[in-house]
DNA sequence: TGCTCGATTGGAAACGTTTCCAAAGCTAAC
DNA sequence: GTTAGCTTTGGAAACGTTTCCAATCGAGCA
């Protein structure tokens, strides 16, 4: 910049004008300035702008997913990237993959960096560590699982109610024993829909059979594991409840081996990119991931722009989308 | 810092060292300043910190992806992340979804943060704006497509190979006419793999059918037109290659519309995920991007640490997965 | 005792910007 | 012709670090 302020003799501060596009300089001025810059080939250092800056923003924002090639997260990145990148704000981003400190290091090491926001999707199980973060300023968004020990602003799938819509699917399709499999208790998520599968039974007057309920069930392969146990019971289900997209694919490939896909109705939650496309197409509760990741970009932003309102919990309901598998009725 | 120097009564210089590791501070003191930094609740400033450090190494990279949403892209993203990590580096990302302004934009805005490195998966078709950054000194590595007007490092599928070896398989069953449908031309890989085809009709002296060729075909939807218009031929392919996943999805829903899904044979390129879940699974010339993640990761890590040596071309092998739409005879 | 040497510590400059404040140059009004 | 007031310009301090260099302190040695 000095070099540049040298080319066109005139001082740094007047450079710094040019560059910020404040007003106030002559357009003979900025013309030399603009002229030396191409000449010299000057590129702008935002990180000590940054430093020096009134606002201090970076203009750049931290995103904590659990697993960025699971094409539910993918999603959420995307539709926040798309919002950031209206404001010129970049996203910094890491994979935690279930591992609290992980999540941990990566939430230090964004901050270590000055992000202007925080959008995490949480590993852990506390995170009463952040409220230092807080009390320093740091603007930041849960997003599809709450925080523990920390009230603050989330964005959240209406779990409860999703499942308990999917679950009332299969028994309005007749279905009166359902198998439910369900993620790692550990994850809030999971516990909230193996609730609502509990509540809408109940409601509907259906007992509760502990037998059909496998939790702690984690991936693909578990999961198809989970439903060969189910299937292989004395009086087996006549439909499953899959809690997460994982789980749900590795249960219709559960039931394929067993050619019971024809048979025993399966429902999913979390949409199944091409679920269309099998025989039968897969039926599930489809989270809206571009529009949980917007909103939790646009809280971020109204935050990040100084809004100091109370917490905001969004909720964003779910879909059914109905393909087959869930309309299976028992024999 | 200046706070925490206070607090333990020693310089901030002697601060400094300690956050740093550095060698030449007795206990004593390293002690009395982790306990002012536990109490003041302080947190290290990466930004200023690259800003004056020597290297000026900012510990973040830039990688800019094509569709992060898109399964290829989202393991890219994952393997680099995860090589990334291990060195405390974090990843600054975009997509730039074919656009070529949003690529120079993209890559304006990471150079502005001055990101130690880039990987790039370019949608342009001139990187010649790019000489002003590598005259900086600023490591880059292409991957996925090659740069054009410039060389530089770059990390490649195998295309010409992996599509005919795909050709050579659906010829090794018996085909002799072949559809093929592939991206737009602009695109670097699309026509190489275009050319592949070519290439092994010709080796293996099956004289090449223009209207079987259908280009410039882009996404789901056209993939799926494509394909209808390859079969409704008066004398239709009896195998087709898509060039892309999302070609070869929008191919088969085609044959699954016209119900040919068991008579006419279907091989991609690109893996698609849950492919043998389908009815008939899906064959696929599989990209590595784990691997290709990987050695682009790798080779930038080695530019940054300053290696000169000549470019590096890497080309990666594909895989030929065979799931039952690509093993289906001609009638 | 006096001197050198290595280890430990601190002061101040520097990194590339922005911001504060003052100076200089104009215009317009008296 | 002088002064007030505005616009344009620049000098220097500051942001939070690291690095250079010098200073201090003991210990070891002649």
């Amino acid at each position: 910049m000095r070099d540049v302020a040298a080319l066109a003799r005139v001082s740094v501060t007047t450079v710094s004008r040019v560059i910020n596009g404040e007003p106030g300089v002559s357009g003979r001025l900025a013309d030399r300035v603009g002229a030396a810059i191409e000449q010299l080939n000057y590129r702008h250092n935002l990180t000590a702008s940054s430093l020096r800056r009134a606002d201090g923003k970076s203009a750049t924002i931290g995103l904590v997913l659990e697993y960025i090639a699971n094409p539910f997260d993918a999603l959420l990145h995307h539709s926040i990237e798309q919002f950031a990148l209206k404001r010129g704000v970049l996203v910094l981003g890491g994979s935690v993959e279930e591992d609290e400190v992980r999540e941990r290091e990566l939430i230090a090491a964004l901050a270590s960096r000055r992000v202007d926001g925080l959008v995490i999707m949480p590993a852990g199980h506390d995170h009463s560590y952040l409220l230092n973060e807080r009390s320093a300023g740091m603007p930041m968004v849960f997003l599809d699982r709450p925080p523990a020990f920390l009230d603050a602003d989330t964005v959240l799938t209406d779990n409860l109610d999703g499942v308990r819509r999917g679950i009332r699917h299969l028994i309005s399709h007749g279905h009166r024993r359902i198998g439910y499999i369900g993620d790692l208790k550990t994850i809030t998520t999971a516990t909230l829909r193996e609730q609502g599968y509990r509540d809408e039974l109940q409601a509907q007057g259906i007992p509760i059979d502990e037998r059909l309920i496998r939790m702690d069930v984690r991936g693909h392969e578990r999961g198809e594991a989970a439903a060969n146990d189910l299937l292989h019971l004395d009086s087996p289900p006549t439909a499953i409840f899959a809690g997460q997209n994982l789980l749900a694919t590795g249960a219709y490939r559960a039931l394929r081996r067993m050619n019971l896909h024809y048979k025993v109705a399966l429902v999913g939650f979390d949409e199944v990119p091409l679920g269309d496309l099998f025989d039968p197409g897969i039926t599930v509760m489809a989270q809206d991931a571009v529009a949980l990741g917007r909103a939790a970009a646009q809280l971020l932003f109204r935050r990040i722009d100084g809004d100091r309102s109370p917490m905001v919990h969004d909720v964003i309901p779910t879909r059914l989308i109905t393909r087959g598998s869930g309309e299976i009725r028992p024999e």
